[in-house]
DNA sequence: ATATTATGATATACTATATATCATAAAGGC
DNA sequence: GCCTTTATGATATATAGTATATCATAATAT
């Protein structure tokens, strides 16, 4: 599904990308059309096929020109990315303190909704990303093998089972990638308390013994 | 850090790789070869920099042998990722099922413990995998910054905030995935429950008024 | 012992990245 | 509005990496 005009023009018309610093009109029209070729194009046949004449030429722009710019084609998705970061950001940091915490999930999911093609490609981009995917669908698939669900949850097994995984492993990369700190007693304490207690009690029947 | 022999054997020494179903001792010990001579390299230059003729070379190999066994490098690292995945069930699995819950927790984090360098090389792999991270990274800081953290919590701050923040990207990635089948309001709601309500409640402070 | 098959070495076609150069056109400062 | 500055387009080219084909040789299985 190509992405609709309207989002796009939302997203990036008001020249979001790095156009905040840029002078020169030609600058930020170049940006904005190579920006938008590669949104595009990554619905249309995924991150990794995407080339970078493939991205100048949908742009309608010189090759040599893209690297006038980008140093690659991650640069120009980190920059893309920044433009929905600092989207959220702002709508979620706009709220009032008081308010009611309940609103906020509600206010991310709107957000996604309107913008899901932008979000599909940014989250959907590529190869050992889904390496991990791979081994959260595997994982979910076993959990949801393991468990009871509870026929009375407002949270459906299959995405309690999906964050259950998920969240496991994003709590591994954070222990891997911070040296281990912890020993993994204190971890297993942790993931007991943010993880495992609280999507058991949600969606699944403890298991008894 | 390169690589442990001990540790590589460990995981790979009994011919995991692909070699359940392989005759030929040649073949067996062709994608040996392979298998660690990409995981050494990711380790030394991360996995986008490693080139197929690099992991020939250090595996002794002929170049074109590589193709016989895999289509690409993807192919290969897939392949790796299995043995992983394998491995970590097969030690839940194996577990008592009336057996206490928190020690599922120390049980993998010791598993990860003991494979740290092929943990991580499986999970820090590459590019838009790492524009996630640099979401995660960015989002992490602001919860920081706006949650006041309980002094006498189990959980440190900067691990709740972490895992608040990956989890609704996971949760994000779910829904968009399956086509959004439930409405924003539920999704919030699932969001609160599954997700902000557990982490505020481990960790911060909540915000009164 | 023999037939089978995996491997090594080599050649080659192809795709994509990245940089350099120069004429042209568009923009901004004044 | 004029003039200087700068971004762009077009083109050429060097380089790196992928992917496939071929053939002699060596290891393997039966």
């Amino acid at each position: 599904m190509p992405i609709g005009r309207g989002e796009q023009f939302f997203l990036l018309g008001e020249a979001h990308i790095r156009a905040m610093h840029v002078r020169d009109r030609r600058v930020k029209r170049t940006q904005n059309l190579l920006a938008q070729a590669l949104l595009a194009l990554i619905a249309e046949k995924g991150y990794d096929a995407v080339t970078i004449r493939d991205i100048t030429e949908r742009a309608d722009i010189g090759y040599a020109t893209f690297f006038r710019h980008y140093r690659d084609k991650d640069e120009l998705l980190r920059d893309l990315a920044d433009v929905v970061i600092n989207e959220l950001l702002e709508l979620l940091l706009g709220q009032q303190p008081g308010r009611d915490p309940a609103t906020v999930g509600q206010l991310i999911f709107r957000y996604v909704a309107d913008h899901s093609a932008v979000v599909r490609v940014l989250l959907g981009s590529r190869g050992p990303a889904s390496l991990v995917q791979h081994v959260i669908q595997r994982g979910s698939e076993n959990v949801l093998r393991q468990n009871k669900p509870r026929p009375d949850s407002p949270v459906p097994a299959e995405i309690a089972a999906h964050h259950l995984v998920a969240s496991s492993i994003a709590l591994i990369q954070w222990w891997i990638e911070h040296d281990m700190p912890y020993a993994p007693e204190r971890m297993g304490e942790i993931y007991r308390q943010l993880i495992v207690q609280p999507t058991l009690t949600s969606a699944f029947i403890i298991d008894p013994e």
